[in-house]
RNA sequence: GCCCACAUAGCUCAGUGGUAGAGCACGUUCUUGGUAAGAACGAGGUCAUCGGUUCAAGUCCGAUUGUGGGCUCCA
């Protein structure tokens, strides 16, 4: 990727300097922000009167392949400060770069037809090097990305060395699009919403059981690393989120309600309500570690502007644990986490996991000490079990250092799933303590920690990274029986009633259709295996399965049949036969 | 929250001021079939909501709600 990004970052750059010289000869009085390269593509931002809509892409594109077509040299000028101020003096934005310029460096601007840009280069030769361009969307963005800032309005676009690179790449966005989770969603019957609830998706049976199984997996996970599940309560009296912080620091995200006049507010995290649960005895150093896991529903209020599909949405539930334990143990429970979370990401097929290790930041509660512990302990831990991980200064929350796992989607875009946390904090503000060996009172350390993060967002990361094709032990439906005609059906019913024995989940397509629309549709619906069962099968007492792949299999007997799908199913793996 | 776009049948969408459409899905009937769509017929709409302009609004304007693309936030 990195590689890619530089031999197109010149191109690409350049083709953002003819997009704003395209936009200055339309809209004169254009005032400039910056136009960066961006991973697939480049964007300007810009200041204009006039509001941009997409229809107005083809106006600046023609203009931008008339000056391409004219062959203009980028040429490359030194000048000095003054200058620079001089030259930008119309442009606000340009001078508070300059401003920002160390005074002991030159200070560059390219030109090329007339349209002179501030810029640290490099360009291509010439506006005929940008062999192949595309304007994609207007978005507004604020200068800096500061929200107190002036709204710009900003045009994607991208650029290749040839035109059929650029269709390659205008092909794979909108393969991505097909493979979008809302779409599949809606396609495959999982969830859908509706005004009435805004970003809460609504599971139906068929994404209720990837939910669920998702679940059982993780409480499998749970039996063999020794976590205890626990229901903790919904409502919380406020008094709760003022000792926890969350009212002075998480209060606009909370939902609150009114009963008896008392106010209440509804849990964005399970966190506090396990501080209270530790603290409902006087824990033992014998106890210690102590693992809780909770599946308890969240609510977050998310500004209508951000929520997205199930990525990011309202209520939903974590696969969330917290540890409780000394300083010491946190090595051991670190590698075991580590070793869950690659047992798992493995399963789902996930390599390329990215992790980032966020240390302290400014604002911080604990000792340095404590800090220099705790993050070396991290980072130790990384190192021995041979993680490649990027270390972040400053990035960590306030009350510890924390461990993130990244997964891209189909769209590349990057999503936390796995997070570990230590918390110096919140022990501290609920007072929570051990008897240690010595009978003297401790304070225990806190390790958040989700490994799928929220349920419903790990689905729909889960749905683009399959393309919908689950794995047979998450496919909603697992086995599609076809009856070839009616005569057939109390064959298809008594088979479907020995998988169910199993626990396989099956479905008889007993409609009256012919056998090639009814295999046609489990494939649209993406169903691992189908069984066709007509007169030969039947008098020979054998199934005749096509795998969604399109594969056939020879005739098998039953027997053979449900040990197959049985075993790929146990195994929760991703190969159908 | 901010900028832009969009909202028409269950779904995907067409409909550029003058009587609301298609494909798929759905229902009924015929057909009983051999590895990705058998045929005929039928039902289905307060064009998101509210207000305005107009002789006349799905269509133009405004507001609201929702959705999408971004920005921002993500103790």
């Amino acid at each position: 990727m990195l590689e890619q990004d530089d031999k197109y970052h010149a191109l690409r750059h350049s083709a953002a300097h003819i997009m704003a010289s395209a936009v200055c000869k339309l809209y004169p009085d254009t005032k400039f922000g910056i136009g960066p390269v961006i991973t697939d593509g480049f964007y300007y931002d810009f200041v204009l009167d006039k509001r941009l809509s997409e229809t107005d892409l083809e106006e600046i594109e023609k203009i931008m392949q008339q000056e391409i077509d004219q062959n203009l040299s980028f040429e490359k000028l030194i000048i000095t400060r003054s200058e620079a101020l001089d030259l930008f003096s119309e442009q606000p934005f340009k001078l508070e770069i300059i401003e920002e310029i160390d005074k002991n460096e030159d200070i560059s601007i390219y030109e090329h037809g007339g349209f002179q840009d501030l810029c640290a280069g490099p360009h291509v030769d010439s506006s005929k090097d940008v062999k192949a361009f595309k304007l994609l969307s207007v978005a507004g963005a604020y200068w800096r990305g500061d929200e107190k800032r002036p709204m710009m309005q900003r045009i994607y676009g991208t650029a290749f060395d040839s035109v059929k690179l650029l269709d390659n790449h205008l092909e794979l966005i909108e393969e991505a699009k097909k493979r979008d989770h809302r779409v599949l969603g809606k396609e495959l019957d999982l969830f859908f919403m509706d005004p009435i609830a805004p970003a809460s998706p609504f599971f139906l049976p068929k994404g209720t059981i990837i939910y669920n199984e998702l679940i059982n997996y993780v409480r499998e996970l749970y039996h063999q690393y020794e976590y205890q599940e626990v229901i903790t309560p919904q409502i919380f009296s406020t008094d709760l989120w003022k000792q926890s912080g969350h009212y002075d620091n998480y209060k606009d995200n909370m939902y609150f309600v009114l009963a008896e006049d008392r106010e209440f507010g509804i849990k964005p995290m399970n966190c506090p309500a396990h501080a209270v649960l530790y603290k409902s005895g006087l824990r033992s150093y014998r106890e210690l570690p102590f693992r809780v896991a909770d599946f308890g529903r969240l609510h977050r209020f998310e500004r209508s502007g951000v929520v997205q599909g199930l990525t990011r949405v309202r209520p939903f539930s974590q696969d969330d644990a917290h540890i409780f334990c000394t300083i010491d143990q946190v090595d051991h429970e670190i590698d075991s986490l580590i070793a869950m979370f690659k047992q798992t990401y493995d399963i789902f097929n996930f390599n390329d996991v990215r992790i980032a290790l966020s240390l302290r930041p400014d604002k911080r509660v604990g000792d340095e000490e404590m800090w220099d512990k705790a993050e070396s302990k991290l980072q130790k831990c990384l190192e021995d079990n041979n993680i490649n991980f990027k270390a972040f200064p400053g990035e960590g929350a306030f009350y510890g250092p924390k461990v993130d796992f990244f997964v891209p989607d189909a769209l590349g875009r990057e999503w936390q799933l796995g997070t570990i946390q230590l918390d110096f904090s919140l022990p501290e503000r609920f007072d929570l303590e051990y008897v240690n060996e010595d009978g003297q009172r401790s304070r225990p350390v806190m390790v958040h920690r989700a490994m799928l993060g929220s349920l419903e967002r790990f689905m729909g990361v889960l749905i683009e990274h399959f393309a919908g094709s689950m794995p047979p032990w998450l496919s909603p439906s697992q086995v599609l029986i076809i009856p070839i005609a009616d005569r057939h059906l109390d064959k298809a019913l008594e088979l479907k009633s020995k998988l169910a024995k199993v626990n396989i989940r099956t479905e008889i397509d007993s409609r009256n259709e012919r056998m090639n629309s009814k295999i046609r549709e489990g494939q649209m619906n993406k169903t691992p295996y189908m069984v066709i069962l007509g007169d030969k099968e039947i008098e020979s007492e054998v199934v005749s399965v096509r795998l969604r792949t399109g594969e056939n299999l020879q005739s098998i007997s039953v027997e053979e049949f449900i040990t197959g799908i049985k075993d790929k199913i146990d195994k929760r793996a991703i190969e159908l036969w």
